[in-house]
DNA sequence: CATGAATGAGTCTTCATTCAT
DNA sequence: GATGAATGAAGACTCATTCAT
């Protein structure tokens, strides 16, 4: 898992990169395997088939993900203070990652998306749903379905990421806060 | 523009369920050109190439939904029974046409995208940003960049369309207006 | 014969200009009716198919050249003036229609060749003969087959006119009388 | 250079033979693919495309019948006897290689000729065009400029060699002297 | 394990030819 | 006669995958 793993992380990032600039079939098995400095075969030593390597590769990044979201949240803190430094965490992962963002969004609106349902690392959404369980349980959000609570807000960060890196309309970091208002304002219970 | 405008709505139509049933590439012409009924050759006197079908079909759809949007806007009423007519009317129309939800999402995030930028119809979008322009003006929605305030505002009607065909989340109409009160609540001005 | 004949022209014609520009298969049909203002079933009035197109194309340019070429001849004239007159017009015919030199050389090296042998319009090629033969008995020509004689005499021809387009070797049209004189000097009888 | 090579050169007969036998685009990639015995595929990992394997054919035969053509060529010798015998010996290759014959002259004649300009193999022109340099300066042959008397020469023969093959005119190798005596006749020096 | 040459089914696209108007 | 939209067989080329070395 070491040496090994060494190659599969070439095979993915290559793939990752690759993909974001041309698509998944602008991408070959040639391309990646020259990417990566490895023969073609050896793609296949680690992956069965094409359809495999994106399959896994949706995976790794979704734990990378995962991982980054929640580095630093601090469950002592106001459910307010949370729900913004998640959000933001999430929004500045996808920043820094730009070809693991436009490859998820690539992987989830193509046929691939449920052709090899790898199973999907749900750590993340569980840990996500029970943050937003708890803040419609004590009242501080919408009382609403948490899974589809969960897929607004979501939407909401990729669609700031994406934003972030378009021509048309130009932000920066400093105006992510007021963004995150919006979902926050959109999602939190205004009965008080 | 009768005989020949039904050939190529013929087209148009087959590569729109293909799409999104297989993808851009498991859509090969020859089946496209099986479900219009046309010979393969026939595409090519109406379509440059593959890359030119799927970038006017684009245009085509945008166009469809532009329409749909904005039909049945009483320019009489309060801005927010506005936003929710509008709101509910974009749904709606991807939920009468989920082709077309999903050519445009898969199109969107696929290189096809910034390759032969086919002149957006942006009236679509002019229309939409002097409506949001207007809110803002008036003090009723918050003081953000229109451009922003829209894309913010379509993606959660894409998400909502999409959640309504998902397996994972099970949504009905009747919930749609919650889920606008979402959007309408974190783009509304709370200043008052 | 008028009317008509004038469309066939101008499909000729066309198709000439088209072929030396891009080849025969660099030419398709509806290549040609473009250039000649003619529907693409047009030509499928005049010419039963392509290669019949390409088959005729060449009778009419060799009957061209074969007048061009005898015109002017006096048969009064002493033999070798008489030669060298035949000669130069040859060259001076291919100079001043490129299109049919190329696409006569093409012609002949491609297997369209030997494939509709539409009747060769033998009346040039036994005038020729003819005059060949008469400076073989006279003792000016070295006694060869007349047929070997004449090909051997036009493949020099066509060399000179195809270098007058080359880039690489410059010559213009002083310098032919030399290049007649190589020819002339290797097929009169030196016996004397 | 060798299993390869020989791939590569069992693609370059095929294609060879395919081409005098039916023409350039008589001659599918399918078809060579098939009598090279490799798979269609193959042939792209040797040649980008068709036009870049058909160049590369046209400089493989030229540097093959350089090769030939200054075989046996014994510089003490008289010009006149190094010359027939160049002559001579460029004429039997052809008769030995018809595939290469016909090929040459298709290419040639074709927009293929100035497409790629693979860089000609010039040794072969060079060669020759110090050996005429040399029949000039030593005032065996006539003043010309060598390309053009190198370019009459060639065409002389290969018409010979075309000749040899033709159903119209039957000549053997016993009549090639006598026709070898025609262009020597036409380029020596007659002043003295 | 690693290689990369070889495979060949499958894709986009062209174009000679037809035929209803 | 003239038109040109429609046809569909055929061609160049790609690429996921295999396997002998």
């Amino acid at each position: 898992m070491d040496i090994l793993a060494e190659k599969k992380k070439a095979i993915f990032e290559s793939t990752l990169e690759l993909i974001k600039e041309n698509g998944f079939h602008g991408t070959p098995m040639s391309m990646v395997a020259k990417k990566a400095c490895v023969a073609c075969g050896t793609i296949y030593h680690y992956f069965d088939s094409k359809d495999t390597l994106i399959a896994e590769l949706y995976a790794y990044v979704k734990k990378q993900m995962a991982d980054a979201m929640f580095e630093g949240d601090d469950e002592q803190k106001e459910f307010k203070d949370r729900f913004y430094h998640l959000i933001l965490s999430h929004c500045r992962f996808y920043i820094k990652h730009p070809n693991t963002l436009y490859f998820i969004e690539q992987y989830i609106n193509s046929p691939y998306n449920n052709r090899e349902p790898v199973k999907d690392n749900e750590q993340f959404q569980h840990r996500m749903w029970d943050f937003l369980k708890q803040g419609i349980d004590t009242g501080v959000l919408k009382p609403m379905n948490i899974h589809l609570l969960g897929i607004l807000i979501h939407s909401h960060v990729v669609t700031t990421a994406k934003l972030y890196f378009s021509q048309r309309v130009k932000i920066n970091e400093e105006d992510f806060p007021n963004i995150v208002q919006v979902i926050w304002d959109g999602v939190k219970n205004h009965s008080d």
